[in-house]
DNA sequence: CTGAAAGCGCTTACAG
DNA sequence: CTGAAAGCGCTTACAG
């Protein structure tokens, strides 16, 4: 005796209804051709039976479970509500179901999380991958999303553009000395948002970088960043390349007692859930993170439709790069509009 | 013609070895009594052909998914990555997978999507509900996490202990007159914790609460909650009902210039991303998310096994709360041990 | 200890 | 326009 559901299937539907369950069948999913008034009485009483597909048996038929697999490198990480949301909300829309899987820790995790959705039947999935990973396909489409410098990206936001805008948001302002501060200097991601950043500086002025893995590893976790004694040579501008560290900086800031934005002025990245409520709210920019997540899930699923079996390859898509979203939050600062005190001599543009 | 898999089946492995299909899934399943010989011959040979089992037939055949639904009322809530990571280890530990649900928006769309993840024919849910929701079961085995104080709550967080810690923690510090700042009225965690922090006050102690959705309504979002003036009032502790509270109050009242720990102290609740991060670091109270869901997970599955049919049904656990665990990161306070400045004549106990 | 057979619920090519 | 039949891959009670 095999288990058997607790709702009606097509079989009790059609014997109900004297027809047979191919045409049951036809009618709901509105394929072969059923005449109009039997579709509307097989419809109507499955409907009154609180008819639910099986989606074992259609998937034991079909070879596709409408089940797409999200694997992260760290759930835990404070983008993931977004990304989840996004993916979810587009899976959804095309009618799919999002299976989820942390790679917590190594980089075989990763590979242990990608085999353990296979095992779970999905017919595709979206990998943000761990650090610089290079996804190796699997037994079914891979659609990657990390940045699109990164080679085997699918989509991604722009992070190189983003920033760029931060450059011109803090150049706009009149700051001319900026402290770039960064997590993780392997990070292809926050490479790639300080290159752009650099890059969209005017020529008088002038960047370091601050990598906090780096300074922990000498000082220990939690370490203070030092930067008052940044302001004090002169730096106006901390450009942080997640809002996580752009909190850490603001509140170490004015834990020093200096003001933000009067002294000096703070920026982030990725419009994180604290950034507009934070005191002074942190200017950032932000992903598109539905537009991406469209974008991905559209691509793996237009793949998976074209191909009869299931087979891995890495998915692309017309559009590999999202352009990131300047927020301005802190409008005013030491050097720009608004401000209260210039500084060295700079004048507003 | 049904579109067929990449990988090998039973059949297949069966053919190759000369042996029947239904050997095979005893051996590789343990459960008949197949020759040990045999057994070993079948398990090299399945790995060889690098052999992953259908779960969709298995599905059909046994009734069983082996997939659990997670649905929250909000992804977006910063509390979700860690809810996420602890169900999906605790599943995944028991063998099952996780599919998220957001019902993001109202409580119709709550309702929406737990029946979504019914059609996707998950063994059982673990549903975090939208406010005061009631559940009314659906047609599987649902476990609820709120708050023990409401009625249907499989397991959850003692959030009212929770709040006697933290009245411990400030009363330890010299506190006397205390904030607590809520984001939502309604919220019947909110209302156990603070609940929690009243009970757990000396008698010489006094507390206010201040609703940031009530004074948002009346003076727009995001406004200042006016905490510097609460200060001038004499009050010396905020005690937030979330870490994203605890920081807005942080932030704003390092903005006016006031001083934390030495000035006020500040704690929050559920010990998020940034507590450790911001300067001063804070003090928080932390729900053992690995533990609720371990038992919020093995009472489904416990359920899920019992049950020969799939039914809809209100899971309970032996354990429905879990304590919460105070985290100190402001130890010292104005009025407190390590103080800097004692006020009203306080002293140390 | 091993195998033949039934059947979970569905979809689809085919016949009528 | 409608139906009979095959078969996706698996598990399990039963027979040998």
């Amino acid at each position: 005796m095999a288990s058997s559901r607790s709702g009606p299937n097509l079989s009790r539907i059609a014997t109900s209804l004297g027809v047979s369950v191919a045409t049951v069948s036809n009618a709901l999913s509105g394929k072969g051709r059923v005449s109009g008034q039997l579709v509307e009485r097989i419809r109507e009483h499955a409907a009154e039976l609180g008819y639910v597909p099986s989606q074992a048996g259609r998937a034991l038929r079909t070879g596709r479970s409408g089940v797409l697999g999200l694997v992260l490198p760290d759930i835990a990480n404070p983008l993931f509500p977004k990304i989840a949301q996004a993916i979810e909300f587009a899976a959804s829309a095309a009618g799919y179901g999002v299976l989820i899987a942390d790679s917590r820790g190594d980089v075989a995790a990763q590979t242990e999380a990608i085999n353990r959705l296979v095992e779970r039947g999905v017919d595709g999935m979206v990998v943000i991958p761990r650090r610089a990973t290079r996804i190796s396909s699997a037994a079914c489409p891979i659609a990657v999303i990390d940045t699109p410098s990164t080679s085997g990206n699918t989509v991604a936001a722009d992070h190189w553009q983003g920033g760029c805008e931060i450059a011109g948001h803090l150049a706009g302002l009149g700051h001319r000395r900026i402290l770039i501060i960064g997590n993780n200097q392997e990070s292809s991601v926050q490479n790639d948002r300080a290159d752009g950043i650099r890059s969209g500086m005017r020529s008088d002025m002038h960047a370091e970088t601050l990598w906090i893995d780096r300074l922990e590893r000498d000082s220990g976790n939690g370490c203070p960043l030092g930067l008052a004694e940044k302001v004090r040579q002169g730096f106006t501008a901390f450009a942080a390349l997640s809002d996580l560290q752009a909190l850490r900086a603001l509140t170490e800031l004015q834990q020093a007692g200096i003001n933000i934005p009067a002294d000096v002025s703070v920026t982030g990245f990725d419009d994180l859930i604290w950034s507009p409520v934070v005191t002074p709210s942190l200017t950032t920019v932000r992903m598109d993170m539905d537009a991406i997540a469209g974008i991905a899930v559209s691509a793996l699923v237009d793949t998976i439709r074209a191909s009869s079996i299931r087979q891995g390859m890495l998915v692309t898509a017309e559009i590999d790069r999202v352009p990131m979203q300047l927020i301005v939050r802190q409008s005013s600062g030491p050097c720009g509009p608004g401000t209260k005190n210039l500084r060295d001599g700079e004048h507003v543009r």
